[in-house]
DNA sequence: AAGGCTTAGTGTCAATCGAACACTTGAAAA
DNA sequence: TTTTCAAGTGTTCGATTGACACTAAGCCTT
């Protein structure tokens, strides 16, 4: 992304990317680019995709534009979750550095309007461009140290995920369009962080109409083949379900 | 609030603030003063309360100090829980012509972070103060046509509000200490817009440990008195708790 | 003083839901 | 043909939910 004048110097957005591949959770980070060549910087030093907001667009539309700028990808959930505006944010030395390359005024205020998006990471291929050297997808378990303060973004982002898939049924966005019953189980454990039992889980997903089976079921693979299912996305997009409730340890519930 | 060479122009907060009174849930608004009286427009036209974002703080501390401006309190329940940045939020003629008496730079693109706040609204007096000429308890119901995208914004506090409630035991905090089963009960009807079993409300209430009945009960009342209870505010503050559950309609409950 | 008015406060039952638990099935590989 | 591996399937018990109606306590009225 090139310096414009429309950009709004003062709001950027950030946008925290999961993907889910090899029984982890994953976040999609760039390497920064350093454009004069300050320095031994550029080395292992993510950061969150983001950009500042340009004046003729509002906050949904910069992360939806960040996003595609990255991956290429359109029409995939990205919610707004948090809004994050220390004012020493920006006080790393590295960080100062390399605003000074790339910002027309690098001391200025900036506050991130941070937004979670869910992706089949099978989906996404890196667009190349100035905006990034690379782009990784880091297991969650191993994000280094990141500019700014995209770790303490990620950090919130991931409790939004852990209560939002609570709530709502927004887990299959981050698998294919088909899967099976234990795609989404081991997808739940790794969110949550703990077991489930395999006959309970089936019987409520099953029960609560989320999900359809397809009469299709896995080929060539060397045991007993599983069903197909499909995320029942008509539900919810026309408002019939509201909640879904996953209780957590020492919840309790209340009323009719 | 005068104008400061320390804000920052381009960020503001803005709080919904929530009361409880006479068996109705309330904001509390501010009328908006012209400083250089502008034209007829001063009559009637609320705002919620707000400010630039100043550089030396953070968001949360903008809104407790406009909080603070505002009623003088301070160590109340204040949440960040949507940032709005359209940038056609400043189009209306009226908000326009406010601004230029205003700001320094009344064009120029804002976007506000809102916060919402849960007050007994009894604690509530209002501070002097050129930063509003007066500010009023309108039953949320009965709210008017508000400033910029107010009316938005409190729609939106109004749907977090409802989600929140059910999710975390926050009404207290719209609640004096001490209270009757049936003044909460009341709160909890007006927020989630439905009739609550009596038995069954009591039961839960009383089981979930989330309240501590007093030994003391109603004086002078034309009826049975009725017992007072306290909110057990250590099991949250510690963590204990996470999660108080409020189905909705149409819900399901997944898994152990 | 008695009766009326108003709100507080109480218990049970049936249905549903949640948690725990182990064996059989189907396909490929050996 | 046997082995290996993950898929798939039911039941039981305890806890929770939701529906439902009468008595208790205090003040007010007459």
């Amino acid at each position: 992304m090139s310096i414009s004048p429309s950009l709004n110097p003062h709001v950027s957005v950030d946008c925290v990317i999961f993907g889910f591949s090899k029984e982890t959770l994953r976040l999609l980070l760039i390497k920064r680019t350093v454009p004069n060549a300050l320095t031994e910087l550029d080395d292992s030093y993510y950061a969150l995709p983001g950009d500042l907001v340009r004046d003729n667009e509002n906050l949904d539309e910069a992360a939806a534009r960040v996003l595609k700028e990255l991956t290429g990808l359109t029409g995939i959930f990205l919610q707004q979750f948090q809004a994050f505006g220390d004012p020493l944010r920006i006080t790393k030395a590295k960080d100062r550095a390399w605003l000074q390359g790339v910002r027309q005024d690098p001391d200025a205020r900036v506050i991130t309007v941070a937004y979670m998006a869910l992706i089949e990471s099978s989906k996404v291929e890196i667009q190349p461009g100035s905006f990034s050297k690379g782009a990784v997808w880091l297991p969650i378990g191993e994000i280094p140290e990141l500019a700014f303060d995209h770790n303490e973004i990620s950090e919130g982002a991931l409790m939004a995920l852990r209560e939002k898939v609570q709530i709502q049924p927004i887990a299959f966005e981050l698998l294919p369009d088909k899967f099976t019953m234990s795609d989404l189980q081991t997808l739940y454990e790794t969110i949550l962080q703990r077991d489930l039992d395999k006959r309970n889980f089936r019987r409520k997903m099953l029960n609560s109409g989320v999900i359809a089976a397809l009469p299709e079921k896995q080929h060539g693979v060397s045991n007993k083949p599983a069903r197909y299912y499909v995320f029942n996305r008509n539900l919810f997009e026309n408002g019939q379900m509201g909640f879904v409730n996953l209780k957590m340890e020492g919840s309790f519930t209340l009323f009719n």
